[in-house]
DNA sequence: TATATTTACTTGCAATTTGCAAGTGCAAAT
DNA sequence: ATTTGCACTTGCAAATTGCAAGTAAATATA
């Protein structure tokens, strides 16, 4: 298990340590927004990560205790992966990310979910957090 | 100029296109939090960045328009550095970063930094936000 | 039963990025 | 005239990334 370096006791630091990259925030996107739960999904998504890449940061997720690795209910070649509390924990930062993004860079965005987080940004985060409780619970 | 490659036109990969690195934030933090404004304070931040990544980093914020840069006003030789609107606008996401730090990462928070964040987030969002406007007219 | 396919990786290697140490150039202080 | 401070730049080794191909186990298909 690879370890984490840890730059400095600030947790702006602690936090891009483990999630200040370029991939890892795309993964958890994926699971919060798409329901997304397997290597293959991932690997679809439109910015097309590498696989070494991706098997990397979802070992890491896991022994951060972000996600969990379970066996799939139908089949034993398919792994299944959830978010925990400390993931979930992630939904108010990727959903800043989503409206900075859709502010400030040409993006194209779901308007229904653009609409749904102006109108009530707080509600956004709570609703998509227990959606992922839900997954994780299933 | 260095050109910003986009991978796609999802809004989270947008912004963390920009802003998805190990360096990039805590930049943009020390301006929020500490007040730094010139090269020679970035540098001496608690993680040590090397000095070329940070050169490359300021370049790549100002060509962004997430800061401007500025001679100083005493000094001929020296430049300040501050955030447009578009770089005020990413005060959110570190906050959310700083709560996910504090909360699940063995770190050292300022204790009225972590108090103000807990009695009214939206509050010290908007504090710190005009502070950096204040500093960007000054 | 044999073969093909799906799913999840691993491996090798070239290219890019990073980190470190040292050096450069300009302005201002001494 | 010389030193100091500030803001970078350069050279190079080490680490990380991206791409293509290969492996392995479980399932589906002929």
């Amino acid at each position: 298990m690879k370890e984490l370096k840890q730059r400095s006791t600030c947790p702006v630091s602690t936090s891009l340590d483990v999630l200040g990259d370029k991939w890892t925030l795309l993964i958890l996107r994926d699971m919060v927004f798409s329901g997304k739960s397997s290597y293959g999904q991932f690997l679809q998504s439109a910015e097309k990560m590498a696989t070494n890449v991706l098997a990397d940061r979802l070992a890491l997720l896991e022994a951060q205790g972000i996600v969990t690795k379970t066996v799939a209910a139908d089949k034993k070649s398919k792994f299944t992966y959830r978010l925990t509390e400390k993931g979930v924990d992630v939904v108010p930062i990727i959903v800043e990310l989503v409206r900075w993004g859709a502010k400030h860079a040409a993006t194209i965005v779901d308007p229904a979910l653009l609409a749904e987080l102006e109108s009530g940004k707080d509600a956004a985060v709570a609703k998509y957090q227990q959606l992922a409780r839900d997954k994780a619970l299933a």
